[in-house]
DNA sequence: GCCAACGTTGGC
DNA sequence: GCCAACGTTGGC
């Protein structure tokens, strides 16, 4: 149904230069431990959606790149490893709670700040601005992705 | 490091 | 089911 995402990752993990790195330019997204996130994967996002590749928790917080998706969803397997950060031990193999997706970059683009999405009248609803916001997946309204990616990022 | 905002947990 | 306490997120 929604065809556009914002999917937030920290650059320390996973920046845009690491998914344009690897095979592909193919990630797994590990690491939502959110029941509305997982839920978006599972339920909502498609194979070739967009996705607006957002860097969070760093020097220079915003948009980083163009993405996709590029997988339906499987379980997350680092919810069974115990030396991993994201480990949850209530999970079962049987029954896994968190799952992932594979995410496509495109293309790196120019780093829109924050300040810069906030100055722009009409993301005013974009949900990433919203205050409060902790979701690291967020559906984005096809005009706000044109606007972004036909508007702000196409000099 | 601070702190506002939010999600989760658990006692009742 | 309520709600206080707690942990986490994430910009600054």
């Amino acid at each position: 149904m929604t065809r556009y995402w914002l999917m937030k990752s920290e650059p320390d993990e996973c920046s845009i230069d690491d998914a344009m790195a690897a095979p592909r330019h193919t990630v797994p997204w590990t690491g939502v431990r959110n029941y509305q996130a997982r839920n978006f994967m599972r339920d909502d996002m498609q194979v070739g959606d967009g996705v607006l590749f957002y860097h969070s928790s760093c020097p220079e917080p915003g948009i980083a790149g163009i993405a996709r998706v590029a997988s339906g969803v499987r379980p997350d397997p680092t919810q069974f490893d115990p030396q991993s950060p994201y480990h949850d031990a209530a999970s079962k193999p049987d029954a896994p709670r968190w799952l992932l997706l594979d995410v496509q970059a495109v293309r790196k683009t120019r780093l829109l700040g924050l300040a810069e999405l906030r100055a722009e009248p009409a993301l005013q609803d974009l949900v990433v601005l919203k205050r409060g916001n902790r979701l690291s997946i967020t559906p984005v309204e096809p005009a706000h992705w044109k606007r972004i990616v036909d508007g702000l990022l196409a000099d």
